[in-house]
DNA sequence: TATTTTTTCAAACAAGCGTTTTAATATATG
DNA sequence: CATATATTAAAACGCTTGTTTGAAAAAATA
């Protein structure tokens, strides 16, 4: 017994952890008012009252859920677009290359988050359509910075499109992206069984190539004219 | 008094059309789960036991405002698909043709509610969003139909694309659209003053293009492979 | 080991929910 | 006008919500 662990696992934040968890999966489900305490505390296998007691109410709860899923996925966005930029020395990234550091960092938490796959696609999209004002204030918090980056980066690739433009076909593009992975655990049923909402991979290489195709074809035919 | 109107402008019916519509900006504004029975009454300048007097349940009347809001959309854009068709003759309809056929109609009716213009476009998306199951049900009835008729269609437009690629790309243009339309609102915001959420007929002109292209690219790049 | 701090737990709180009831009122019908 | 029907109105019904409480249990500290 002298072998035995120190220390047995111990399951100090364990609770915390558990709670945020399952936040994580019912808000995606069930959105912020169909999510309750008691649900919350079911899931995460705990007291009613441990959700109030480690973060003081329902709203620090989501809140803090939401900050923890969102900002590594803005960090890497950052990490991939500085890495395109400096592959390309003194050249601007291309308009797939900036997509891409836009879209795919969120299928890698897709795919690393392994059970309930696309629970997380839903979580991204929802933080979007939830009319929960401080939701959208979060929001506008975590986004509206990476949203002028990205602006700024498209202006480079594209230097001949007016500032409107690019302002439309971003708007466009984002929107895309949401309403997809919004819509992905659907793939199955709207396609009639062709399409499997599995191929989380497949489906952000063909959402990057599809929002960067109306990207460049909108911007060129605007500036052509 | 001999020429005072003889029926008073009699409001038989106003209440119930009253609640409908407020049940619409509601449910728009706050989804099923944040729309309340007091707050509709409250919205309608009504009592509080009369949406369960006209309609019997809070379900049944969000069911009866959605199949009155979806339905005139959905004639609208079988309408609008055998014009194309009648137009080409025996040709089949270009995509821009399709997908103007499927996105315009929304356009249409967002120009037609006067006030709180953008709410039908938060109420469309929201009805695809919307995590109650048997609005997942109804959606399904109302939408599964339409949007074999449109596979079927592009299938027609683009010979040689297989069938998994016309499912997988007319999945990303509805999601888009529906992205576009649940986005609209922030479109201000987004672009820090930019664009205007006002300029309805431009957002749904530009979307149009947008998903056209995404669909084209993708098809030609598929099929060309 | 004794004591202090942290965490869990069951119970209860007021407030808001959809729905029902019962009476009063307006409208239409004979 | 009288009577039957349709609509409105206020109050209450159980039930669920987020949050609080106070004591018990566990963990950490000394």
């Amino acid at each position: 017994m002298i072998s035995s662990p120190p220390k047995p696992a111990k399951p100090k934040f364990a609770t915390r952890r558990r709670l945020i968890d399952a936040t994580a999966r019912l808000f995606a489900e069930h959105g912020y008012n169909g999510l309750t305490m008691r649900s919350v505390a079911q899931e995460a296998d705990a007291n009613l009252a441990a959700a109030n007691y480690h973060f003081g109410s329902k709203d620090a709860l989501v809140l803090e859920m939401l900050s923890e899923r969102i900002q590594p996925i803005n960090k890497r966005r950052i990490a991939l677009l500085e890495e395109a930029k400096q592959r390309n020395g003194k050249l601007a990234p291309s308009a797939h290359e900036i997509f891409h550091s836009l879209i795919f960092p969120i299928g890698e938490e897709i795919a690393r988050s392994s059970k309930s796959r696309w629970s997380l696609a839903q979580l991204v999209a929802r933080t979007f359509t939830e009319p929960v004002c401080f939701i959208e204030r979060m929001h506008q918090k975590f986004f509206s910075q990476i949203a002028k980056l990205y602006h700024q980066e498209l202006s480079l690739a594209f230097p001949n499109a007016p500032t409107k433009e690019i302002h439309w076909h971003l708007h466009l593009a984002v929107s895309s992206m949401l309403g997809a992975l919004a819509q992905h655990r659907r793939l199955r049923d709207f396609t009639e069984g062709v399409c499997s909402e599995e191929e989380v991979g497949e489906m952000i290489n063909r959402l990057i190539r599809f929002v960067t195709n109306g990207f460049i074809m909108g911007i060129n035919s605007s500036s052509a004219e």
